[in-house]
DNA sequence: TATGAATGAGTCTTCATTCAT
DNA sequence: TATGAATGAAGACTCATTCAT
């Protein structure tokens, strides 16, 4: 039965390791050129592999992008959720600061990658999905302040929560990608500060 | 001279009009179909000029970005100051939410040329000057920061600089191109409420 | 004023050129080739121009195609026409003689092409206007068997003109595609024969 | 033996199987989406076979076609043997019609199959060795005609031949693809007629 | 200066065929 | 023998740019 496995392994893995290289290729080719400079021959010879091999596993130039910032969302998530772990009960002080490191850690996964995803990609209904990542993390939020409404002053939630997702994400992603000088925990502070004065009483 | 002005000046004004023509089918060609469908010969063709003429008074493509976006720019510059006129020496109060307004303002120009131009614009060098804008809003506010350093409480003035520009870019920007539900006073006023306890000692 | 005209004349000249010169290498490779190995980029090479060029006059490969047999039908209406004028109040020993006659003219304008278009193109919207040719001269010949209902026996006339279009058609695509051993009077005599023969009473 | 043979049987029946299964995705193939879109990949998959197999049994893509064809035209030649068993004395008045009932038949064996096939294959030498089956015909009828030479009158039997062959089939083949209206006894007895009108003394 | 015909490299995608396992 | 991953030439089509008129 093993035998069988190691048999097959081989092709699955040849598989694995050609649509790895194809992405790997692709993510290349996108922080380095562009999306507009990237083309499916182009990433076939980054790739060292065939168009042919290339659509094999992907169908089109979109599902390129799609499996990208599939990737590129799942790894940012687990490390938001590695930041957050346990702080449901926390006090709104230590909350805050925490999940901003945890968003500025979010954003520091593939900086590059996130630049352009986040900056020139044409609305494309393929990554309409992945948008819906933001909405999770603004229900969560949403949930959060409604459970904590005896803690923070009298406000819109909704509008609360589009105020501060905006803001927490303009800066943090501003840091990352244009501003690295800014980079440090006085970020964090400043960053927090804004939110907790903002919600306080 | 006046022959010869009187000679000139229907060329000119002809050249004037042309470019005005190109500019205004390229920004229709852009907002409708989005930068990666914008060509030279499409542009030319919706303008009602041929492309030879467009060649004449654009040496590329990207010319044709540059000067829709500088124009864009200008539009919103002059925006911006209107609102802002005679505010020297309103206090904070007064002065942040009429800046909330006026970027709001600034926004909503031509809300459809922004979002393709903010969205899905590859990095170009030659819109790197652009930015200055937002540079040259940057160093306005630092300034007043400075002035008013004794209104606010101690902290690093290019920081809040920073947190400030990002945050109410952001907020403006969202709310106009994706949550117009939330455009309207309040959100001007959550704004306000932000940066001014933001700011405060 | 004709000044203007020679200036522009030449202009149009090279379009219609261009144009035809497209055309004549379309025909060409079709008939040396088959529809299969027509690529727009060969027939691009053979006339001589770029693929642009081909592209600026016909949307795509079907567009030759179309523009082909459309001309291919209208010289082939033409000849028709051409042999039989005047022939309204002839007794139908002589309208069926002359209308095979005419039939295998037709026939003859261009077979080669004629060959690989009644072959081997595929079911395509585009030809559909086409095949009306084919049933207009059906809807001609119904008239004409109704206004001579006296001089034939009996018959449901529709059934009548799609026995009687099948077989002429069939003998006069036969013969000049494949047998041209039969191509002389005295085929066009049995066919008449045949034609006469089923119509008596 | 018998154990060399059961040793080997499941292997030649398993290979028969996979020929029949290759064979049957094909025409689904061709039926459903025509020549040019018939691919190997495709019909291996629809086969539900690796491509490797498919080439295990046919060299190349022509070779479906050919064996398709093949099959095609025995499945035509023994329904219309069947048809006209015990015919050789019977008189003109009902071998003809019984010959037109048969080539109808013929004609819908597969009609969607011989659609495509009569309609849209490009010219292949591997298939000229099928069009034996047309002539195999005629030189029946030929001979046919040569026995009866009394029953009808005088005339070049080769030119009848064609002449009839020719008819016949445009009418079934009109008849079957393109216009069942028509398919009915009375177009049998057209059909006949037409026939034996033209051969009468 | 204006025109628009012409260019051709470059883009996405398909598919017959091969070959290592 | 079977598998299916890999190949790459070829095809339809686009578009920035040039240049003769």
């Amino acid at each position: 039965m093993s035998g069988t496995r190691s048999r097959r392994m081989p092709t699955q893995a040849r598989s694995k390791a050609t649509v790895e290289v194809i992405l790997q290729a692709s993510a290349q080719v996108l922080k380095r050129e562009g999306w507009a400079r990237l083309s499916t021959n182009r990433v076939a010879k980054v790739a060292g592999v065939s168009v042919g091999s290339l659509y094999q596993y992907f169908p089109n130039k979109e599902a390129l992008l799609v499996a990208l910032v599939r990737g590129h969302a799942e790894r940012q998530l687990s490390t938001l959720s590695e930041h957050l772990i346990g702080l449901q009960d926390a006090p709104l002080e230590q909350l805050v600061p925490t999940t901003v490191r945890a968003l500025l850690a979010a954003h520091r996964v593939d900086p590059e990658l996130h630049r352009v995803v986040a900056g020139e990609i044409p609305p494309m209904d393929a990554l309409a999905e992945i948008r819906s990542v933001q909405d999770h993390f603004a229900a969560l939020l949403s949930m959060e302040l409604k459970r904590r409404r005896h803690e923070i002053r009298e406000v819109d939630i909704e509008l609360a929560v589009f105020v501060l997702i905006s803001t927490v994400e303009a800066i943090t992603h501003g840091a990352v990608l244009r501003h690295e000088q800014f980079l440090d925990d006085r970020l964090i502070e400043e960053t927090s500060l804004l939110v907790l004065r903002y919600l306080e009483r």
